[in-house]
DNA sequence: CATGAATGAGACTTCATTCAT
DNA sequence: TATGAATGAAGTCTCATTCAT
């Protein structure tokens, strides 16, 4: 709350380009300094290790998808309207900063071998909350009920990170048109399917 | 073939296996010829460099990946019939190692900037032969047309990632019942969706 | 002299634990700080240097030998009093304060090359000292003449020392009893020797 | 077993003079290196850290001091003939490699912190040994019973490494004579003291 | 006096790769 | 083929010290 800027933030900030930019293995934490205009000394200064770097990056933003898909549970909407809520978030989250999608989706999943179980386990909450709102759909009779809730999910998020993933892998800009018509897409496809 | 055993086999089966726990970057050459029972100069008898080894592991098994695409695309079979054969293919692909499957999906599929980078064409084709065959569908009408046919073969595609995301990141065995459920379920999912 | 707590001194003696438990140079100046309790900033406004601080204190310590050793060597005592005079007092510095002692013995004067360097001078002058107690005694017949008064004064001054080495890193406490009996036996040893 | 060099040997004598000129926590790795006309990197295919080639070259020498000790202890020698062999054995191990002795005198007693339990345990047999030999000489009437055997040892021990840190502090080199008169002087020290 | 953010040189260690045998 | 000693560049992390507040 002062008018010097956060370092911390700033740091955060760099780490995600250069992650993003370089890969987490192959870019140095000098890289990150650098990309900052801070001091190499004052990483460490903030945090312990390069790794927590990855750490608190993967955190806030996985919290915030928590979050959407814990509301989104909880709103008074049809079902459908609840999972395009969700990859409305995800494909705004990449369209806002496809860094931090980009180092998410890469970086992280990549690192659940070294990475504490914790992330594992906290990947698998997304996974849960998304299960949760089909489950209520089959009670109520919205969506069929001889798909298991978790697979379904499962399903759904694949498709996403897969979307995503896709953005990362090819090297042009995504148009403004593309983003809107992919949230509604991968909704439908989930929802409807391919046949006829 | 002859009577000793192919060293350079010997190597590469270690390397998935070392690949698989601790990770491309995080293991070390030694680790691989130490798996291997080898001299770890013999590693570089064999392979110019640490990247070829999971560069031939990655295009052995891909190659059999596009193989399988093309021959289901290629038969005369109902179009979810082809999509249930790359569906099966990958699924014991899994089933019958799943480290190479691991490596492929964390070490490869995901690593978009160093490694992975050298195959993105590889990995598109995957997804265009997926493609043909729902454009095939679609063109006899038996798969809605208002669906991108690219777009529909990365959701299949990833949902099957998903799957064998989840299983890499489980503890526990999977059971034979399990996997034939997943095989089957995947491609209702995808071509039934979850409406009722 | 104030109501205040005198930093300075609460920083020196924060230190001498810190040397004591983790050693000079394993330590780290915000280790004193934390131990002082004050913020690192702190000990550099009193301290031009981490290794003023073990300056510092070595001096306060070896002054007060240096003064006992001369005082001893002007009194009117017989020449075995003297020394134990230089025994006890030794003695009661380490059991007045272990760590001072452990400090001195262990980082300056053992510390031949860096630290140890600077104060060699100031380290003979006790030996000196000691040599000319022993000198004096031989002059009046009271020592023996045949043995260098400067080798003596080492002599009994790495009997001391070794003692205190021994307590240093014994683990367990030393009972008044046994730093009574010690003194008497230091002196008795280095006048008497071990030939019955 | 072959005409190359024994690069291992070359790394341990090359520490051995860094550690004397340098201190071991003031030099490096690459220091070391450097005078042992290596590679950087040869020091860690031998030696897994800086402190275990310390280690090695402390107990390569202690081991040897534990052997001369339990030799002389066991021969068939007047008990002042079997301290003389002990006082000899150091001095000339300080005339033939005084680098040796330095680093064993200086860095390890320091280290002793740091360092396992285990050196201090090992530094404590040397005592005890030579303390087994006063209580030998104790028991036939030869030294005097009023003394506690392992604080003799001590005295004894404290009086022959004080001599080596002596001719370590002063610059000049040692001459022949001085060598021997030292060598008899300590245990005459030792056996007669200073009274007349 | 007091704080602790900021700096950056430098340490240890790792490890892919080469090469003599 | 096979070995593992040898190389050295590069990386992470530490920490004494400075300095703005």
């Amino acid at each position: 709350m002062s008018a010097t800027v956060d370092k911390r933030r700033l740091i955060l900030d760099a780490a995600v380009r250069v992650f993003a930019r370089q890969g987490f293995h192959t870019c140095r934490v000098s890289d990150i300094a650098d990309e900052a205009g801070v001091a190499y000394g004052l990483v460490y200064h903030y945090f312990p290790s390069k790794e927590t770097i990855l750490d608190t990056l993967f955190l806030e933003r996985w919290n915030l998808m928590l979050a959407t898909i814990e509301d989104a549970r909880a709103a008074d909407l049809a079902p459908r309207e609840k999972l395009q809520r969700i990859a409305s978030f995800i494909v705004e989250s990449y369209r806002h900063d496809p860094d931090v999608m980009k180092v998410i989706v890469v970086e992280v999943t990549r690192a659940a071998n070294t990475f504490g179980r914790t992330h594992v386990e906290r990947i698998m909450q997304a996974y849960e909350g998304i299960a949760r709102i089909v489950e209520q759909a089959q009670a109520t009779g919205v969506f069929r009920r001889d798909v298991d809730a978790l697979f379904a999910a499962q399903a759904f998020y694949g498709l996403v990170e897969q979307v995503l993933t896709q953005w990362i892998f090819s090297a042009g800009e995504v148009s403004a048109e593309e983003f809107e018509r992919i949230k509604l897409a991968i909704v439908e496809m989930i929802c409807v399917g391919l046949d006829g």
